[in-house]
DNA sequence: AATCCATTTGCACGCGCGTGCAAAATTTGC
DNA sequence: GCAAATTTTGCACGCGCGTGCAAATGGATT
């Protein structure tokens, strides 16, 4: 099964006939070596089967080449989205993924506590329930130098923030909701655990009081999930009359308004967009599918990915925070 | 940052005033060590801010407990259930994910490669691009004792195939469907390469030609994508006369049924079930929304990340395939 | 042919912890 | 209170590779 037993750089060696660091340097990119050399371990490699051992190097060198990945927030479709961009660009990189179930709320410490035992070089953070407190105490046992907030803005110190710019985006979003004509927004936010959707339905209030003198309503559902988004919606809106009904639901993310949308159309008996218009925020596939054509917000994430891996290459250790700017997706539903 | 510099082991056991061995004990679940030499330790290292070095105990003890993740098919929202029921059973087991992004097809090589040099104790394949050859020429670096076919049947040698029972499964659907009274069945399967397809596809039209004596319509979606998906029902339908369209779709698998329904109702003009009934296989969470309640089959996936936590703690080396059985969800799509 | 410079190669030591067994400490039985 | 049974503790060696520098090799120049 496995090719015979453990072959060792010292195998490898005896074989090309050439001292083990040769070995070694044959299997790194930069290293001084001559070509004719190269080959020679190359082939004694390929003969003997040999697999050079991270954990080792790892352990010498003190750099893992290894990130943690900290997901809590499976159910909304984007987190694969993220995931496959993020897996993709690192691995092309040389950066290896050790994925992390978040598995609830008071699991953030030990899942950090994982990723320190495996010794990381960094841990990235996509999910939402890391509220700065829960941080706050994990980062007593912190054996990694980069604590990474993906795609979403922190404040927090000693952390580093890859995200779009939430003000700049929502103003977007605002800015069209409004010159499409619609008058009565209604605001459908997310959990208010995370500091993300403060930014985002924020904006959009300030944005509505400035411009139009009022208030619009607005409502948290406990998580990114478009089942959950539904019942919320529904229970908001069903007791309404025709007139007193919202022309447009801002989402603070598409997993919420394909929720919305569900519930608008098959509960309310509404059509979307001819009664009641909808947008979202993040473009995941489903978007763009015949049945939502959601008008959203595209954060710009290979280009976010990219920089991440700056980071990561970086030796830098403080303000690398930054904020990209995506654009809006212009489809049907608004 | 980073608690102090490296503290290992012999500063905790220093600190505590014990040897390093009880350092370690008091760090191990079925140790043999004193309840106070313990507490002493446990002190000692939260002091200091001590986090056992995962890289070293790996080396020492060549076990890692750590599985390697291989995943291609990101377009299928099935992968993001899968992920988080394996990540959540076996971390709680005390195993960690190393998550590969397998690129493309070539990239399955070197996709092991990379879970070999990390000296894996697992490989986890649920990804749908491996073939068996490409499985075999990777056989060569071989680094892990285990190969795991995850939610896939697979006949091929020296690996270990955890699924559900296509064959029941697929006449369960083809009962279910002949019970409900529908006639002109149309069946929808993923990219050919997939060889757990071939068993669904097969086993649906055998049923059907020895119950009816007739071949079913077949299509084949290059990927389990329901963009794909819709594209291709839209071209294999669009010019039939409305008496030869079939009454009922039954797809390989929800991803693939989604875009067929959306397909259905937005570019044909045809109501589902009303003039079409669809089903499905996996119950993504997308099938319970009230847009699509689609009759699907739902595999028994905590049982089979129990048994897959089962097979990674085992030393046996054999016979461990194992088919489960699911069981149809009936919704109103069919 | 002698010299110099650039390139290539070799090596001692340490990274932090597990394994298996023997010695020491503690408990039990009477 | 003593011997035997049991639990707890200590340790030498090795896991496989990187680092930084010194020695050696090869090629180019005069």
């Amino acid at each position: 099964m496995a090719t015979g037993a453990n072959i060792t750089a010292d195998d490898v060696a005896a074989e090309a006939g050439v001292s083990r660091w040769t070995v070694t340097r044959a299997f790194r990119k930069d290293a001084s070596i001559s070509a004719k050399s190269r080959a020679k371990v190359m082939q004694a490699a390929e003969r003997l089967g040999y697999v050079p051992d991270l954990r080792a190097a790892s352990l010498a060198s003190d750099r893992s080449n290894l990130v943690a990945l900290l997901v809590d927030d499976f159910a909304n479709p984007h987190k694969l989205v993220m995931m496959e961009r993020l897996t993709r660009v690192m691995r092309r990189k040389g950066w290896d993924t050790l994925l992390v179930n978040t598995l609830d709320k008071a699991d953030t410490g030990p899942a950090l506590l994982n990723a320190s035992q495996r010794r990381v070089d960094a841990v990235i953070l996509i999910g939402l329930q890391f509220d700065d407190d829960v941080l706050a105490a994990a980062q007593h046992a912190r054996r990694f130098s980069k604590l990474i907030v993906f795609a979403r803005s922190s404040q927090k110190p000693d952390t580093i923030s890859i995200a779009v710019d939430d003000v700049q985006a929502m103003r977007d979003i605002a800015a069209y909701v409004d010159a499409q004509g619609y008058r009565r927004p209604f605001f459908v936010a997310g959990p208010r655990t995370s500091s993300a959707h403060l930014l985002r339905k924020e904006t959009f209030i300030d944005y509505w009081q400035q411009t139009h003198g009022l208030r619009p309503d607005c409502v948290n559902v406990a998580a990114y999930d478009p089942a959950l988004s539904g019942a919320v919606v529904e229970t908001a809106l069903k007791d309404r009359a025709r007139a007193d009904l919202p022309d447009v639901l801002v989402c603070e993310n598409d997993a919420l308004a394909i929720g919305a949308i569900d519930t608008l159309r098959h509960r309310l008996g509404l059509r979307v967009p001819g009664d009641i218009a909808v947008t979202g925020f993040d473009d995941i596939p489903q978007a763009d599918s015949l049945n939502y054509q959601l008008t959203t917000y595209r954060q710009p994430l290979d280009e976010m990915a990219d920089y991440l891996v700056e980071v990561l290459d970086s030796r830098e250790d403080r303000d690398m925070n930054r904020l990209f700017r995506g654009a809006i997706v212009r489809r049907d539903s608004a």
